[in-house]
RNA sequence: GUGGCUAUAGUUCAAUGGUAGAACACUGGUUUGUGGCACCAGACACGAGGGUCCGAUUCCCUCUAGCCACCCCA
């Protein structure tokens, strides 16, 4: 009977909508998003720590921002024609009947926030770190989730070109003490005024003859819109064309000129490897001067994706109702950092070092020990226990699989001799102490170890 | 948004048009006051919906999800 087949399969489509009205017994994560489980964390652990340390060296300090903020915010500065904008900002009208949006970018908050709080009123420059989660409503890929984390730093109130190499050389370091190689990747888009002028030389390039039938769709768009954005299109055809486009470092104007080639000579002068790439345009619209991006640099040269990027944002702050204050910053991805780390076997912190662990057996034992669990704590030894557990061998077990170095048994019989046992975990051996000179028989054993 | 590949236990993977296996992990036991090793036992899976068929985890379709590439981006 192949008939009410087809029309059950015509039904399906109708069903495709009645789909989230579905009674679902469990849960499960929203597409793109992750949970970060246990052994996963360490990575993050290790990376965050590295970001703060070396942060606070170049005296950064940590701020937070809201993950909600009004969407015109991000409609105004990322750039109306953006795709960040326009098709992945998680935006919607809340109870009080405002438009708000989960953040998909760290520099308008950081931007709003200086503004807002009169940072300028404080000792310029300002050195930000900050780092959390952001929100893009992409399709999820390899290193592209829609809920990802970034690490910010941003700079208020300097522009001086060494700003912009401090930054560069920050994140240099960073990847370097994370030992993973990397290749800078940097170029200038000038300010205001020659960018518009370059952007007028470029149009006129591509609309001499023949050019723009070559061009892919997407780039013939691009020429209305955002003509820089050319430069960076990946299409052959498109990059053919390009070849004999002007440069823009050639049409600088002499401060941008000036600016630029300072921050060049400081990379120089610090050793950081680096790329003058004149095809270097960023997606969004704030960006001045300085843009630069951070590449892994890896065998296959087929996935580009930037470990992090950033640049100058000179008009920003006044774009957004503050004072003219020049600015730059960079953003890391964190989670494809993290999935740098692991590719390359970098070696995590070893464990806990030095752990006892208390063991108990009988009620009354249980309730002694729980005193001298917050005893040795509070005296600085990293303790362990499995206080639920009634069976000593499911607590040695535990203890085992802590990795514990010794553990210390309280009993029935213990209790009515005031002793205790003490098992080295790797030998096996025990032997019996005085409870009350747990502490000093601990101390004696450990310093031993480190003599070893 | 477009395209390619995939979907089996907690994890990594098998097999099969007719009752789905292993390894690791987990729980219990050998040892009712002693972990690691060993041995024994146990629990746990065919992403969802539909079609073909006597019978589908297997073949077909749709959806969903994951991975990957494009677009874009960190």
């Amino acid at each position: 009977m192949p008939r009410p087949a087809k029309i059950k399969k015509n039904n399906n489509k109708k069903e495709k909508e009645a789909v989230p009205a579905k009674k679902r017994k469990s849960f499960s994560r929203l597409r793109g998003m992750k949970d970060v489980l246990f052994d996963e964390y360490r990575y993050w652990d290790l990376v965050k720590s590295k970001a703060i340390d070396l942060a606070r060296t170049y005296g950064f300090k940590r701020l937070d921002t809201p993950i909600l903020e009004p969407a015109d915010m991000y409609e105004r500065t990322t750039g109306e024609t953006s795709d960040i904008v326009t098709k992945e900002m998680y935006a919607f009208v809340d109870k009080g009947g405002e438009k708000v949006a989960l953040r998909p970018e760290a520099t308008p908050s950081l931007v709003r926030a200086y503004i807002e709080h009169g940072m300028f009123n404080f000792p310029q420059p300002i050195k930000m770190l900050w780092l959390g989660p952001l929100f893009r409503h992409d399709k999820p890929q390899a290193g592209r989730y829609r809920q990802f984390s970034q690490i910010d730093l941003e700079m208020f109130g300097e522009e001086s070109p060494v700003a912009d190499a401090q930054l560069i050389l920050l994140a240099y370091n960073f990847f370097k003490e994370l030992q993973i190689d990397v290749q800078v990747q940097i170029n200038s888009i000038g300010c205001k005024e020659c960018r518009k002028e370059y952007s007028n030389k470029l149009i006129a390039f591509y609309k001499e003859r023949g050019k723009r039938a070559k061009l892919c769709p997407d780039c013939n768009k691009r020429l209305a819109k955002n003509p820089l954005r050319l430069l960076d299109c990946k299409e052959e055809k498109c990059v053919e064309v390009r070849t004999d486009a002007p440069q823009i470092v050639d049409y600088l104007c002499d401060d941008c000129k000036n600016h630029f080639t300072k921050v060049l000579e400081y990379l120089d002068e610090l050793d950081i490897p680096y790329n003058l790439n004149t095809y270097l345009v960023r997606g969004l619209d704030y960006y001045t001067r300085t843009v630069f991006e951070i590449w892994p640099m890896d065998g296959e040269e087929s996935r580009q994706t930037a470990l992090g990027a950033g640049g100058r944002y000179d008009d920003l702050v006044e774009f957004m109702g503050g004072r003219p204050t020049p600015a730059c910053g960079f953003a890391l991805g964190v989670e494809r950092v993290i999935s740098k780390v692991k590719e390359k076997n970098i070696p995590l912190k070893q464990e806990d070092e030095n752990v006892i662990f208390i063991a108990q057996l009988g009620d009354q034992a249980r309730r002694k020990v729980f005193g001298l669990f917050e005893e040795l704590r509070r005296s600085g030894f990293n303790v362990r226990q499995a206080f639920t557990k009634d069976s000593l061998k499911a607590q040695l077990e535990e203890a085992n699989r802590v990795g514990a170095k010794f553990s210390l048994i309280l009993g029935q019989k213990e209790i009515l001799d005031g002793t205790m046992l003490i098992r080295d975990m790797e030998s096996g051996i025990q032997e019996v102490i005085d409870y009350k000179k747990i502490r000093q028989e601990l101390e004696k054993r450990l310093n031993n170890e480190n003599k070893k």
